[in-house]
DNA sequence: GTGGTATAATTGTAAGACCAATTATTAATT
DNA sequence: AATTAATAATTGGTCTTACAATTATACCAC
């Protein structure tokens, strides 16, 4: 007998739910700005802190931008399909657990790739592999460039989102910069290179 | 020129950025509780509705759980390291694209789980494909069970993570169950099971 | 036009009060 | 003495009000 646990539902909670489901069904598109907090709190007859409370909700399922001074603004959803709650709070896994997953499925990816690229996909790859070897330092945008070109040419938005994602993960764990600076004194740049 | 946006960071980022990384240390073990609101207002030297602020942030992040006049604890964020937003609900890719996309991945992760898996996990995966071959149907608990021990034998929470996730996907997409409708009728099992 | 400035709109933060739910404590009853 | 009931203390949930910080806009001088 599966039976759902009954957790009460907080009033901000409640608000962001109706919100969220505005911008699911299209009534909210993105770019637009929703009412400022006060009016939205007539309105849902709340008070303002609830409002905040829920539009911090949002914005960090990445539903909403709060922009100060100005408004809070709906996200194009549609483009990143998948969104892993950038805005979340840091909880990411250690780098040599995202070296090995980066190098078994951008592998896999490459794979795919190298298959169906066409001639200009493959002419913006030298370039950026040229941008790389001059930026000739790990993590840089010629790097980030370069898998990405990879992941579009495989033709799959799916693994291209995972690409991205795996990115952005690197880029946001503080376990992984403090691994750059150390490698960077010891100068291990072709060992890791290899890891590519 | 590449510059990066700058975000004035709002307090209740860092209040719960600090709690954050708190837990990251194991300063913060799961199930342990954190003061109460009232206090860590005083520590922090914020106001309430900011640690509110940071509260809910952290806790639509999957780190901690609050339990209404009981006060808030740590979840134990080491197994299920990446959670997706509960307000996330989108369409989803299609599920061509998803079927291409785990082929590629899983396949590259069976690779590395063949090396590692130890022998317990072996037998569970031989009951796991057991009970997928019973329930004879595609998408079913059996199958899931499956690839997520898997991935589990790899030994690495990224790929973990990114197995449930494409999982998840499948689940949420309308176009997928349409797709699923659609062969059962047409009776192409042994077809889409080669995919696998 | 360009650049600076003033104004208005909007979000950010604070403080205090009170309510609701939970938990701990105490008293009462058996 | 043990169990139960009532009470108090703790804690999160919400509201109200006020002010600060930021942004966008309109305006003006140059």
């Amino acid at each position: 007998m599966l039976l759902k646990a009954v957790r009460s539902q907080r009033r901000f909670e409640q608000v962001a739910e109706q919100i969220s489901k505005l911008i699911q069904k299209g009534k909210l598109k993105p770019g637009m700005r929703l009412p400022p907090e006060r009016e939205l709190a007539l309105q849902l007859e709340v008070s303002r802190p609830t409002v905040r409370e829920a539009m911090i909700a949002l914005e960090i399922s990445g539903l909403v931008e709060v922009r100060v001074g100005s408004g809070i603004y709906v996200l194009d959803t549609s483009s990143p399909k998948l969104k892993m709650c950038k805005n979340s709070v840091d909880i990411g896994p250690g780098p040599l657990e995202l070296i090995e997953a980066r190098k078994e499925i951008e592998g896999a990816i490459a794979e795919l790739a190298a298959q169906r690229i066409d001639s200009g996909s493959l002419e913006q790859l030298e370039q950026a592999i040229d941008k790389m070897v001059h930026e000739n330092k790990i993590g840089a945008d010629g790097d980030r460039e370069f898998h990405l070109l990879v992941a579009k040419a495989a033709g799959n938005s799916v693994l291209e989102t995972i690409t991205v994602f795996l990115w952005d993960q690197q880029q946001n764990s503080p376990m992984w910069t403090k691994l750059i600076e150390r490698m960077k004194e010891k100068k291990l740049h072709t060992t890791i290179l290899d890891v590519y």
